[in-house]
DNA sequence: CGGCAAAAACCGACAAGCTTGTTTGTTATT
DNA sequence: AATAACAAACAAGCTTGTCGGTTTTTGCCG
């Protein structure tokens, strides 16, 4: 990852979670809220949104919710901290990817989507994924989720534009590719507890194959 | 729609919506639990499986709670028949689809793509989705909806081979089809509310292009 | 160095509001 | 008169957020 990357990737760092050289309490503290935020995603993976409760989170967590109230005062704040969490961790494995694209696996054009496609299997997205469904129909979640949603998606972006500048000459096919490709394999992810692993695979190679058509222009957009 | 269809089409048919000729009480109870039926798919649309109340539906539907849980006594109930409702106006389009691609469309190989797309932006459609989403993790709701959506698949599968026998030929194959075509189909239509319409047909196109391709052999299945 | 007060982490109990389902009562139809 | 449609009030349970109290850590001052 280089040092542009990093920089990217330190402006997401989460608030409240960096006390690396402080003291005891600091460092109790911290820890505490990440036990917190990763029982928050478990309990969104399994429950989802609507049965999330603070109630449950704390039992997850292995604490009383009085302590978990201690460190997230609402609900809300509690969210808010989940989405930063995850955001931070997507656009972790994400760079990494991007890395090792440039790197070596540019020539094959399957690498892509199948690294996009892995990092949708990680308890992180499918958490972030409840929360992006639920936003949907939710005013209050939508308020805080759809700004740091859309912040996540614009640092994507440009870090894919300053990786392969090539994309850069045409913004507007890029954008579908990548809309096309979040959507389908959303929509894979959606499903895949009713496939076996194999059939999932192959449906996201049908995915890359259309990347694929659509970056050498042999998928035509119709009129 | 043949004799065939129809036949299916009232092996769907909810029960206790079929008083036609019945006496003035059957006729308004039946207009009364369309009407319920028809809030709560609403309210399933705009506000999400977990904001989905019987107060809720009860408002939308202009009566009262106590009215609404004398025809149906537990929300169960009433999300039971829900799915029933929504499962028998999908089917409902769905043959009606498939007569007007026997008829003359079949040629264009787009067709039932966009066919299958235009069903998934109903009302109806918006309502099963969110009933969909909730059941992967509400195992309640789950033993209730599984067993009706699964009887939908198989219908519509079986209806699909009736109207296109050479698919038979290639049952994985079709199966696998499909499946792309559904999951990447529902991923468009989550995030429908935040791309152009336009772009919405394009990226429905790039689906049928990888379904056209599939049925002429050209997209080979990786190992 | 030792003690001590402030602060922070943590816990349990409580009140207010929402949701569900029951029960009782009223009006209209058969 | 019996039954069905509809309405309103009530009880029980769950969820959230507040409040008071306990234990541990920290910093300060004699």
């Amino acid at each position: 990852m280089d040092d542009i990357s990093l920089r990217v990737l330190a402006q997401l760092e989460p608030e409240g979670l960096d006390a690396e050289g402080q003291s005891w309490q600091q460092r109790k503290s911290v820890q505490t809220r990440i036990t917190i935020l990763e029982a928050a995603i478990d309990c969104l993976q399994q429950h989802g949104y609507g049965r999330t409760t603070t109630q449950l989170i704390a039992e997850m967590a292995g604490i009383s919710r009085g302590a978990m109230l201690h460190h997230y005062a609402t609900k809300q704040d509690l969210i808010s901290s989940v989405i930063d969490y995850t955001v931070y961790k997507r656009m972790e494995v994400f760079l990494e990817g991007i890395r090792a694209l440039k790197d070596s696996a540019r020539i094959d054009e399957m690498a892509g989507i199948e690294i996009s496609f892995q990092s949708m299997l990680t308890r992180e997205f499918a958490a972030y994924l409840e929360l992006a469904i639920a936003a949907r129909t939710d005013p209050d979640l939508a308020e805080i989720f759809l700004p740091k949603a859309r912040r996540f998606d614009q640092t994507e972006l440009a870090e894919i534009i300053r990786a392969f500048p090539e994309w850069a000459e045409n913004p507007d096919g890029y954008a579908l590719a990548m809309d096309y490709a979040n959507a389908a394999l959303e929509g894979l992810v959606i499903n895949r507890d009713i496939w076996p692993e194999r059939d999932q695979r192959v449906l996201c190679h049908f995915v890359g194959k259309t990347i694929a058509m659509l970056r050498r222009g042999d998928l035509t957009v119709p009129a």
